[in-house]
DNA sequence: CAAATTTGACCAAG
DNA sequence: CTTGGTCAAATTTG
């Protein structure tokens, strides 16, 4: 079956879902209920921007899941480029490339309007390792990579950018995919914060706004584009954690937020709000770091970030999507 | 003291 | 050459 027609097939599928899921909002607004009217137009948004990223998805290319096929950088692990003796290793490992492109799993944007204190956590750490001036960009980009990196392995990374036009709105790209446990996260006493957190999140994103617009570029490398625009009015958030922020916010000389982070969830939170992580990955995430899975089955909440990273793996995460994958 | 950040230099790709 | 990404020494932070 060819690519074009699996994509019509999906396209098809998702829309007929998503009216009946009209039609079940209805009912319910006649039944008035009040949980289920939050979260329909979440799910219905969902479908929305799935159906117009799916859509944006080349068609002969496949552009996605060739990236995504080789999540995995081709960077060395132990990625040690020494200045002085980086010769040796260059010509032993001639056929690495060491940087690519072909990592960029994500990229989402993070605009908290007019929250200040809003410290969206993505629950992880994350240490800055550099910050470069961007061509035609008026703020710096900086450069994170997970804490975990050298002890365990994680390769995850992301870039934050401030946007020109819009100060307060910030560009997040991530890479890879986290490999690690964040063992701050486990510890028996922080991990019921963690709890609080999360759901404090979940209710932040209840009000928030998903617009999903196609990033149609030539790139191939270039993933749609989610734009998340953070209605966070009423939540102030406590900011207890000595969260990795970035600097970008430090010499902010005007802006009236102080402590802003652009951070948020891999998938965005339509997505994560879906609990049936049953994990669809059928023909991607290859993970090499098979033990860092065995949090899927269990822990909700990490089951949230192991999941694909993968637009195409996001749209697909749905339960009753898995009858579609297997076409 | 360790851990995180800053910052200029290095490097590959275009 | 320029540009974006990374490294690592120096510095700051807790």
């Amino acid at each position: 079956m060819s690519y074009i027609e699996q994509k019509s097939l999906i396209l098809n599928e998702l829309t007929q879902a998503k009216e009946l899921l009209k039609q079940l909002e209805s009912q319910l607004d006649a039944a008035t209920s009040t949980t289920g009217n939050l979260l329909l137009p979440k799910i219905l948004s969902s479908f929305e921007n799935s159906l117009s990223m799916l859509s944006a998805i080349n068609s002969e290319g496949g552009t996605q899941s060739q990236t995504t096929g080789s999540t995995e950088s081709p960077r060395s692990v132990n990625g040690s480029r020494k200045r002085h003796c980086s010769s040796d290793l260059l010509i032993g490992n001639p056929s690495k490339k060491k940087k690519t492109i072909q990592g960029w799993t994500e990229q989402v944007r993070v605009c908290e309007q007019t929250g200040l204190e809003g410290h969206l956590d993505d629950g992880y750490g994350w240490r800055k390792y550099g910050q470069k001036d961007i061509l035609g960009a008026t703020y710096p980009r900086g450069y994170y990579r997970c804490t975990h990196r050298n002890a365990q392995g994680c390769l995850a990374m992301k870039q934050v950018q401030r946007s020109d036009e819009d100060p307060s709105m910030f560009s997040v790209t991530y890479r890879g995919r986290h490999t690690c446990i964040q063992a701050v996260h486990l510890l028996p006493g922080q991990s019921q914060n963690r709890h609080d957190h999360h759901d404090q999140k979940r209710m932040k994103l209840q009000g928030t706004v998903f617009n999903f617009q196609k990033s149609c570029h030539d790139k191939t490398e270039e993933l749609s584009t989610a734009q998340v625009v953070i209605n966070s009015s009423s939540f102030s958030f406590p900011s207890s954690a000595s969260l990795p922020v970035p600097s970008i916010e430090k010499e902010s000389d005007n802006n009236n937020f102080s402590s802003m982070t652009p951070d948020n969830h891999f998938m965005g939170s339509p997505f994560t709000s879906s609990p049936s992580t049953s994990v669809s990955n059928s023909s991607f995430s290859p993970n090499n770091f098979g033990e860092g899975q065995s949090m899927q089955n269990s822990e909700f909440d990490l089951s949230e970030f192991t999941s694909a990273f993968d637009p195409t793996d996001l749209y697909l995460d749905f339960d009753f999507l898995d009858s579609i994958c297997s076409i």
